[in-house]
DNA sequence: TTGTAGGCGTTATCAT
DNA sequence: ATGATAACGCCTACAA
């Protein structure tokens, strides 16, 4: 590796006979210049293709420099990529740079992320806790006045600004609508357990049984987190002996996994919801009703609550719940074939 | 705000009674340090809660850190997302950190974030470059020795590694495939001009006709980079006065709108091939027939191609063709319903 | 208009 | 086993 050496400030100002001070004014627009030095001073960081070096400079000042880091689970799902893009057009007019890593749905790699921007000193730190994450270690970052705020889950063992969707209040409206239309074997497919936005819309889910008079049935919960487990799931779901009549597919991924399950089975019949909207909802058959959230006001809403810390608020921790939405669209309106098979009070 | 000086080396050293030197063994794991020492001090670091500052390092050393910086052009679309996943579970045992940035598809954007990734001085450089973006500011970074890499696009006026999908052959292929089934007025719905991969498509989607005899009919061509604009596209194509039975969807976001205009028009009998798999694809009516990319594998390759030039490999720009497959599902055989609508040779 | 001195946090080198 | 010193590239403060 010949590991050219980069030209600094004083190679560049050797080049021209000044000295990296001169080069520094004319970099920053600070002090006075020479017009004709500026010139030559121009011409030689050009030549050397000189690159001021951010890390020098951001030592030097011990100031944070204008980036932003986000840490996500999973760089191929869309909701993240829309939260990040929410975010960073919100705060682009700051002059603030988003960088972003994956944690993989691991608590070690967060970790590892989180690291590694804290070590490249960002100006804030937005996290999409993965699954079994501690976050207590970030406690002297908070005091150390380090702007923290959690999307989509909030922070595990620490107090800070978290911006989520109303998981629990949606998922209870999703099943209710379910119920409203005859629906009482209605299954259940999402994350792992563990995860805040499955135990929240969980509860929702039960919340929903519970308002109807339903008794829950653990064998009518499954687990999907990717395509191919929620389309096995809703196979067998849709196989015993007491087969369920509606699906709540509690993310886009289960969502997607049991529309494909249901279309390799050449079922229509079964009711759908799905919690987070698809863009290809609209376009299936029968069409998709869902819950759905809003990832890019996700995304603003962090935006705002982080200027304003920037601006110096001060109040303590606050947490923003963003609505969700039921959009009807077929799915979820089919009503059970035979109203009397699951037997029960009301 | 408080703006709390953040614990150093020093604060450490002073807290046990050491010197810096001697923390910064510790922290390294480098040199010897008695037992009840590096005790000590872990317990100091942990109370003070230490962080080594990596820009401090970096700037000493003069090493660039483990962290490769890639830009691409909207977080939104899984296709770059998925892209990046593959590229880091490659290279994640090397101890590279990947870090993602998003240019929304403005060559502005994308030279501030290289600017950022530069700055910070990453170990290495993958672009997805946006339309209109010149490259030829980085001929310095890549005679410093900084390993650059373009994906999905080559670079702009600059010679250097690259991996894309088969382009052209695979929208070919896949325009064959609508030739061989009777189809004569095909649509090309795909990106705005100017863009690599929608120059390609296009040439392919050229070649099929040419090869099939067919005319070239301007009017035929349309824009579609997001979903609202190809389903408006497809319904223009479908409603003059001699409409297209066929249409190749260029792009993830083309076939998206697409299937969702023709669903609005209630049309199941339009020949559609998309470029870019999408998760429902089998699960629409008709399933839809795509030209599938490989998007983990460009990403795999790309890590192979940078991991090869960390170990110092000095070989020329090398360009990485990533083959794609035709997916067969239905909506891309089907027959014009009337064979006879475009009068032609052969 | 330009230069000098000093220091940010870390580590390499050479002592002790 | 530990320390002293210098240096990385830049900028603030203060001269000249």
């Amino acid at each position: 590796m010949p590991k050219v050496r980069r030209a600094t400030m004083t190679d560049v100002a050797r080049e021209v006979g000044v000295t990296a001070k001169t080069v520094s004014r004319v970099v920053n627009d600070d002090g006075p210049v020479a017009p004709e030095t500026r010139e030559r001073i121009l011409e030689a960081m050009g030549r050397l293709g000189f690159q001021p070096n951010l890390m020098a400079r951001n030592m030097r000042v011990g100031a944070r420099d204008s980036t932003v880091g986000l840490v996500i689970p999973d760089m191929g799902n869309p909701f993240f990529g829309t939260v990040a893009g929410g975010f960073e057009s919100a705060v682009r007019a700051r002059g603030l740079t988003l960088i972003v890593g994956s944690s993989e749905e691991t608590a070690e790699r967060e970790r590892s992320l989180i690291s590694t921007f804290l070590a490249r000193r960002v100006t804030a730190l937005l996290v999409v806790p993965s699954a079994d994450s501690d976050h207590r270690h970030l406690r002297a970052e908070r005091a150390a006045g380090l702007p923290l705020l959690f999307l989509d889950r909030p922070a595990n063992g620490l107090t800070a600004d978290s911006v989520v969707s109303s998981n629990r209040e949606g998922a209870r409206s999703g099943i209710a609508h379910l119920i409203a239309h005859g629906h009482r074997r209605i299954a259940f497919i999402g994350d792992l357990p563990g995860l805040y936005t499955r135990r929240e819309r969980f509860q929702g889910y039960r919340d929903a049984l519970a308002d109807a008079g339903i008794g829950f049935d653990r064998s009518l919960v499954e687990i999907g987190h990717d395509h191919e487990a929620a389309a096995a799931a809703v196979a067998r779901l849709l196989g015993g002996t007491s087969p369920v009549t509606a699906v709540f597919a509690a993310n886009n991924f289960a969502a997607t996994g049991v529309i494909l399950g249901l279309a390799r089975l050449g079922r229509r019949d079964v009711a759908v919801v799905g919690f987070d909207d698809l863009p290809l909802a609209e376009a299936v058959e029968p069409a998709l009703t869902v819950v759905a959230q809003d990832p890019a006001a996700i995304g603003r809403a962090a935006a705002v609550l982080l200027l304003a810390r920037l601006d110096g608020e001060r109040s303590k921790a606050r947490s923003v719940v963003v609505p969700t939405r039921l959009i009807v669209r077929g799915s979820g309106e089919l009503r059970p074939r035979d109203p009397g098979a699951g037997s029960g009070p009301s």
